[in-house]
RNA sequence: CGAGUUGGUUAGGCGAUCGCUGUCGAAUUAUCGGCAGAGGAAAGUCCGGGCUCCAGAGAUCAGAGUGCCAGGUAACGCCUGGGGGGCGAGAGCCUACGGAAAGUGCAACAGAGAGGAAACCGCCCGAUCUCGAUCGGGUAAGGGUGAAAAGGUGCGGUAAGAGCGCACCGCAUACUUGGUAACAAGUAUGGCGAUGGUAAACCCCACUCGGAGCAAGACCAAAUAGGAAUCCAUUAGCCGUGAUCUCCGGCGGAUUCGGGUAGGUUGCUACAGGCGGACGGUGACGUUCGUCGCAGAUGAAUGAUCGUCCACGACAGAACCCGGCUUAUCGACUGACUCAUCCU
RNA sequence: CGGUGUGUGGCGCAGCCUGGUAGCGCACUUCCUUCGGGAGGAAGGGGUCGGAGGUUCAAAUCCUCUCACACCGA
């Protein structure tokens, strides 16, 4: 299972802007903390686990930083398969510029342990 | 060797594992392999051009921009060379650097006076008398005000002074020489009561410019609503002017057509291209020969982890593409030149 | 990505085009009025004019660069 989920192409993406505004106004589980944001709905379709990624440049001034920012939110996804399948959107916050890469690689963790722990309570 | 000026190149390397985008080849329905994959500023959007659409014969006005001269360039507000001015001991650096005798305006406060001006304190002459003041006149050297006060310095001259005269400098005009030119040098004349400053004030002169931008533009095209044409139905009901009747129109169904939203495709990278050589030119650059193929994403790829070496890695991420400018930036390498000391 | 606009006391705005004094309202401080408060009246404090450079005798104002913020076009 582990070996078949390590890639994230274009079919593990939310692509258009119903996929989006679908997981805002029906998600069912959050995990957040002062660096990030997610929203999960679970669904039972023919996609796979799907995620979403939300950097403004408000929150996010240098471009070099924001593409680090997706980067480490996509590789994280990447080598974590989901429990499982659901539309997952990651929304960054303000100072999450400011964390190293192993911090925010940290943070990632925690936030996806505590959408699991909501998932398997509901 | 020290201090400094200036131009160019580069922007962590190597290995392992797991990935992403494009493309080629296998395979054939989700895999494998090869190759390629951010910058010198990709940034700011300050200029210029290509490209696309709109408007359009051409010209002028308006508006905007540029502004010493010559050249380069597709073009430029860029670059190169030269001239003037300023700074520096020098290499070198900086320079919006056309016109103020075409006209209009502006200059607070201070000061007597701010522009065809004027005399406050002064200086000098004369008159008067109470003998250091008043009045009349001459003058602009000195003082004072101001950012700026109508050539500067010296000598002569004079009642005191003044381009009043002379010398040098500055300015203006004319001519000669050198230079494509900007300009420079020289000679002569003027005798400076005229020609002050400000044009990043209006303005004048010369030159340049149509407008918008790839979210431009082109193509394909759901659902829903609405439009047009043709055909069917015109039975029943409802609406239309207060009521009734007749006529007419609308509300119905089917097919076709065109516009067009969501969405998709395209525009999308091979071109004023890079590298090397030769020739022409002081140089920017041009001509020519050879050689290379060098990102093309679209919620947006170029990364993560580990090991290792060192100088311990700055600023920072393409989004139609080029040429510049400006701004940010830890360093490393290298060419040329200047000054000072020492040695020969 | 492209195109516009705005930065002035604590807050909201004038002044900029046409260069010389930074002003208005609310708020703040003190005093008067009142038994006390509010309202009212009087006086006062507070501004590198977003930042840097240039033009000018002189810049909030003119010019250039730069930094924030806001708006418009799918």
């Amino acid at each position: 299972m582990h070996t078949l989920r390590q890639f994230f192409s274009t079919r593990s993406r939310l692509l258009t802007k119903e996929d989006y505004s679908n997981v805002f106004n029906h998600s069912e589980k959050k995990a957040s903390n002062r660096y990030a944001l997610l929203l999960a709905l679970p669904h039972s379709g023919p996609h796979h686990s799907r995620l979403g990624l939300i950097v403004a440049k408000k929150n996010v001034r240098s471009a070099v930083d924001r593409n680090r920012v997706k980067r480490l939110v996509r590789e994280h996804f990447r080598r974590h398969p989901q429990t499982q399948t659901k539309d997952t959107i990651f929304m960054a916050r303000k100072g999450i510029a400011d964390l190293s890469n192993s911090e925010i690689r940290y943070h990632l963790q925690q936030l996806w342990a505590k959408l699991d722990t909501v998932a398997a309570h509901p």
